[in-house]
DNA sequence: CGGCAGGAGCCCA
DNA sequence: TGGGCTCCTGCC
């Protein structure tokens, strides 16, 4: 079970504020106004915000609130979504920590940023959310999906704010391509309607990637056009119960350049050809173990927190 | 002010 | 293996 000290949980949320990108929050702030031990990871989940004293989250079909002080309360609009299941409550957070102490580094880093965790997402958010980051940054893949539920998705009143639910494949399917290329996703409007078409038709179902195994389910998401290993990985370890997948970025390029040469090989750069990312994401599985997202998290999360990044 | 690099990548020639 | 793709921000 998730660990508690009195009303403290650790959790994970990413660290902005809903449809405004100045006032952006530090840890500090959070720490104090949730009245508990967060850390922030926005690479991961790209639409929670902060309005007033409440966290709200677009999750599918559902909009999900998080009030401050009430750590194990989750509520959603339609009901249906639970803290259990979006805040990873039934992950045995101290045998994982346990089994990802491979090294110094990571251990520091557990110590370091104690409410780190993985959230779940709904799996088609995942993926759409996702086949939006390809070589851009994580202000604007929030302006996009924002975008596209707004035009795409349906309104939810809650607290007196207008929310939008994120769209479905049906609805991103019969959207035209000026209507997504109107909600700047540019180039990457191809691939968004490839994975709606495919989810809409009942070609590809998410849900049932979960029973797959780890080589199945991705060797299924890398048939889909615009998804290659990173987003694929991310999508399995965000959404589809395969805590082994290590996505890397260039960000955990990084990492393992300046942290991990034995693996990485001193020869590589930022960018991985296919054939290094398949290679090194063995590896690294490996040497992690069955729990290898976890880590991944951590020295992503601290690579952009040596580097600056606030979001 | 203009120009350029870079950003949770991937496809194609 | 290299080039291109959209578009916005930060920096010089």
């Amino acid at each position: 079970m998730q660990e508690q000290r009195g009303a403290v949980i650790y959790l994970t949320f990413s660290g902005d504020k809903f449809n405004n990108t100045r006032n952006w929050l530090d840890d500090v702030t959070l720490l104090q106004h949730l009245n508990a031990e967060l850390s922030i990871n926005s690479g991961q989940e790209f639409l929670w915000g902060q309005i007033g004293d409440a966290w709200y989250g677009i999750h599918g079909g559902s909009i999900i609130r998080f009030k401050a002080g009430e750590p194990l309360k989750l509520e959603s609009f339609p009901q249906g979504v639970s803290a259990q299941e979006v805040f990873r409550l039934g992950d045995d957070i101290g045998a994982i920590f346990e089994e990802i102490s491979r090294d110094s580094l990571v251990k520091g880093l557990l110590g370091r940023y104690p409410g780190l965790r993985l959230m779940r997402q709904d799996p088609e958010q995942c993926l759409f959310s996702f086949l939006c980051a390809s070589n851009t940054n994580i202000p604007m893949i929030r302006r996009m999906l924002h975008s596209l539920c707004k035009r795409f998705g349906s309104p939810v009143e809650i607290d007196g704010h207008r929310f939008y639910t994120f769209p479905s494949a049906g609805a991103l399917d019969r959207a035209s391509e000026a209507d997504l290329g109107a909600s700047g996703l540019g180039y990457r409007v191809k691939a968004m309607k490839a994975a709606a078409r495919e989810m809409a038709r009942g070609r590809l179902d998410l849900e049932s990637l979960k029973k797959a195994s780890y080589d199945e389910a991705r060797a299924r998401l890398l048939e889909v056009y615009g998804v290659g290993p990173k987003i694929a990985d991310c999508v399995l370890l965000f959404s589809l119960e395969k805590l082994e997948a290590f996505p890397i970025d260039v960000w955990i390029a990084r990492a393992l350049a300046g942290h991990y040469e034995w693996l990485y090989g001193k020869k590589m750069s930022d960018k991985l050809t296919a054939r290094q990312y398949e290679d090194l994401s063995n590896e690294i599985r490996h040497y992690f173990g069955r729990h290898a997202g976890y880590a991944q998290q951590y020295l992503y999360y601290h690579m952009r927190q040596a580097a600056g990044k606030r979001w």
